[in-house]
Order: structure tokens, then sequence, then C-alpha cells
DNA sequence: GGTACTCACCTTAGCTGC
DNA sequence: GACCGCAGCTAAGGTGAG
């Protein structure tokens, strides 16, 4: 099997983006919401810092390299890090911070290219194919944002790069430090996949590395003695596609083979929008939970006109105590955006549901979008009443003018209304986890101060 | 004993209309 | 009228990513 050497500048910037083959970076930044945080307590420079996960329901969102040498891992249960961790200082995630850093990274990348394609708060691909007769060689974009990032922002990242997308995100995830019994041994920062490497430096790695290969696909794949890359590359189409299905097989084997001529995608439109919370504590009556769900609607329907559009479909999902997961969806005849609508929905589907034994997560999400179209309902016309679905979507209008003025949580649903305050949803604001405050009770937590307790939002 | 949130995409099954 | 095949839509669940 070859192996890729580590390539200096002088020896790719001949090749990687040359010859009319594509030049794609994947940047990636190092324990991005930790490094964050540290920029503003330096104090807990080298200590092993946990953000997210202060509640006892919730996950870790990010671990420092020293909180990792403890096994600390993002997406690790709360109580496990804890364990593994004791010395850990566990700080609350902020969300409108890390989206503002973001930010701030993105400009960066777009001074050396604005064909950009985020994939999350941390993390990018970007086309620099175009950019190469600027700035010099592609490897010399991936030094001069990396430098630019630690200059200006105190950040640290690691860039991988390749002639598709797939390659240079496994090269930045090769470039990233490593933990080792000796301590964290520092990344290369930037690896570049020339062409015509891709297959040495994919065949050797775990299938598991692949984009696509989870737990069960795993699994599935180790049946058939399947460990590498290499090994899934050889392994017949047929029996591949037995294995995963047909879609997905066929993607699996053109990956194996290094094919991916996915284009760095600039404008990617949502195709869904969504909320769920996990509670403090579980839910036991239909009531309760739609308290809950007229908050959740309320976020939604926010982001919703926020983006200038409706949706047709609307999810209920429900988390019961023991994990099992289910949804329960409806498409409506034309698209929604407001709060009443998007209640009007779920309320059946809810009340179909036996919550019983206990609710401990509750979402609502949508999708099908369209120009929203609430006009008269037949019961309106049949009345030759004014329209109530006009009536909201003017207050809704309203709520949106005083939340961009005041503030999200400046105004909300009645229902939201607890002794700290109004409690509205907002995206990313309970992003992993409850938090640590105390598990208050149902009749503490969002009392109406009308007394109202039905599904209403004023 | 413990498992978040958001989003994308796929599969399967059932229904409907032609 | 019953049946078949097909396409399109909807509902529900699963998987995976970050």
């Amino acid at each position: 099997m070859r192996s890729v050497s580590i390539m200096s500048p002088e020896d790719v910037a001949p090749t990687l983006g040359a010859d009319g083959t594509r030049a794609i970076l994947h940047v990636d930044m190092d324990a991005f919401y930790v490094s964050v945080e540290l920029r503003r307590r330096p104090e807990l420079r080298g200590k092993p810092v946990v953000v997210g996960g202060t509640g006892n329901r919730g996950v870790v969102a990010a671990a420092s390299y020293e909180a990792r040498r403890y096994g600390v891992f993002s997406a690790m249960p709360s109580s496990t890090a804890r364990r593994k961790c004791p010395n850990a200082i566990f700080l609350p995630g902020d969300h409108d911070l890390y989206a503002s850093v973001s930010r701030d990274v993105h400009e960066i990348f777009r001074s050396v290219t604005p064909l950009i394609e985020p994939l999350a708060l941390d993390e990018a691909f970007l086309d620099v194919t175009g950019s190469i007769r600027l700035f010099g060689s592609a490897h010399r974009i991936a030094d001069m944002v990396r430098a630019r990032v630690s200059d200006e922002l105190d950040l640290v990242c690691s860039v991988g790069g390749g002639t598709s997308k797939f390659i240079a995100k496994l090269a930045s995830k090769r470039a990233k430090p490593r933990i080792t019994d000796a301590g964290v041994q520092p990344g290369q920062g930037v690896l570049l996949v020339p062409p015509g490497q891709e297959l040495a430096f994919l065949h050797p790695l775990p299938v598991g590395a692949l984009w696509g290969v989870g737990p069960a696909t795993l699994e599935r794949l180790q049946r058939f003695g399947v460990t590498t890359v290499a090994d899934l590359a050889e392994l017949d189409l047929a029996t591949l596609v037995s294995a995963v299905g047909q879609s997905h097989g066929r993607h699996l084997h053109d990956l194996a083979w290094a094919h991916d001529d996915r284009p760095v995608e600039v404008d990617r439109e949502a195709k869904s929008i969504g909320h769920e919370e996990t509670f403090g504590h579980d839910r036991h009556t239909h009531d309760e939970l739609m308290r809950e769900a007229v908050r959740l609607a309320d976020g939604v329907s926010s982001r919703l006109r926020a983006a200038g559009t409706g949706a047709r479909t609307v999810t209920l999902k429900v988390r019961f105590n023991d994990f099992v997961t289910i949804t329960r969806s409806t498409t409506l005849p034309s698209p929604v955006s407001t709060a009443r609508a998007l209640l009007e929905a779920v309320e059946p589907l809810l009340r179909r549901i036996d919550v019983g034994p206990g609710v401990r997560l509750l979402g609502i999400s949508t999708s099908g979008f369209g120009e929203p179209a609430e006009q008269l309902s037949l019961d309106d016309l049949l009345r030759g009443e004014p329209s109530v679905a006009h009536d909201w979507e003017a207050a809704s209008g309203t709520i949106d003018a005083i939340r961009a003025r005041f503030g999200a949580t400046s105004i909300g649903p009645a229902s939201a209304v607890s002794a700290e305050g109004i409690r509205v949803v907002r995206q990313g604001a309970q992003q992993w986890g409850p938090t640590s405050n105390p598990d208050q009770q149902p009749d503490q937590q969002h009392r109406p101060r009308d007394g109202n307790h039905g599904s209403s939002l004023g």
C-alpha cells in the first residue's frame, strides 16, 4: 500500500488546483467553543474545561485537550464526563457568542474566496480553485487562513485540502492535534492531498472514517469483514447495496474510490426548521405538553417568518422517558407561518398520544416550505366573519417587530411567563440539554399569569 | 446509569389516481 | 367492475453529521 508523505508547499503548489483539477479546502476550528471561552477567561488555559453539559440531562458540547486526556469528548453525557474528569470546569454554552465569532472567522474565509459552504459554526468548505492565481498556491492560502485566524482572533484551526470536499474533510481531521498518553501532540495544521494521491491517502483509513458510516452502517459492514476503506472498495457493489441499501451503497462505493464531484454550495437553503427541547423532568399530561408546545411553536414560527416562508408539513416529535421516540406529522393544504396555525396542526397529533408514562422531550419541526397563504378559513367564510387568521398574521408581525427592537425575550406567549421572566425558545439556546437550574416543578415553571392553561399564544 | 439539538436524507409502507 | 402497474404523495421511522 502506498503512503502519503507530508507535502511541503513547493511539492503541492504545482499540482493541487492545477490542470483543471479542483482545489477544495476544509477549515475546521480546534476545540472551537472551548477556545472561544478561553479568550474571555484566560486564567482557565491549561486546565480541563468542558462547554455544555451543566445540567443532569445534558451532553458535552466541547472539551479542551486537557479534558480529552481524561477521556472526555463531545456528545458524551455530562454525568459520564464528570465521572471521568471530576476536576473539569464546566461552562454553560453561549450560542450567540459562538455565532458571532463564527461570523468573524467567515470574514477571513471571504478574504480568500467567495465560494464558501458553511457546515457548522466551526467549519466550512472553501473552493479556492480560482484563488490560486491570486495567492500563489493552495498551501499558501491554507497557511494564510491559519495565520489570520490565529493573529486576529486568537483561535487555532486545522486545514485539509484535496480535489473534493470529502478528501479535504478527511485531511483536515488528520491535520488536527492528537491526544496520546504523553499528552497533546500538535498536528500538522495543514494537510493537502494532491491529485492522484487520493487512494493512497484513503484506503488505509478505517471504514468508519467515511462520511456516512455511523455505528449502524459500520456494524453491517463489519459482518462482511470490511474494516478499512480498501476493504470497502474491494467489496462487490451488489453485496454492498444489499447490506446498506441502494442509495447509500452506491454512495459509499463511490467514496471508497474517491469519486466525489459534489460542488461547494454557497447558498444552501434550509429544507426544514424546527425546535426540540428536553425537559428537566418528565411531563405526564397533555396540558403540560401543550404549554411547552406553545413556546416551541412560537420559536419555530418566528424563524419561519424571519426566513420569509411558511411550511405545509408540521411534525411532532415525542421522546418518552424510556427513550422510545415517535414522530407524528400532518400536511396542511397550504403553507402556514403563525404559531397559532402550527399549534392547530400539532394539538390533534399530541392528543392522539398516550403521554401518561412520561415525556422527556418534545419537538416541533416544519418542512415543505412555500409562500404562506393564511387566508380566510372555511369556517370564517361560512360565518361571514373577518378572518381570525389575518388578525394572527398581523399580531405575529408586531411580535417580530418588538423582538427585533427590544430583544428575543421582550415578548412571548403567556404560557412562557415564569418568575424568572419570559422563557422563549431561541435557536441554540438549549443546545446541549437542560441547564443546571434547579429542576422546577411544572406548576412553578411556566405558570401563566392569567391562569390560562389552553393552547392559545396570547 | 446514561444518552442534546438541528438538519438532511433515505427506506418502507400505505393510499390514491390514472 | 375488478385487477394490475405505475407514479406521486404522505406518514413514520431510521441513520448520520456536527
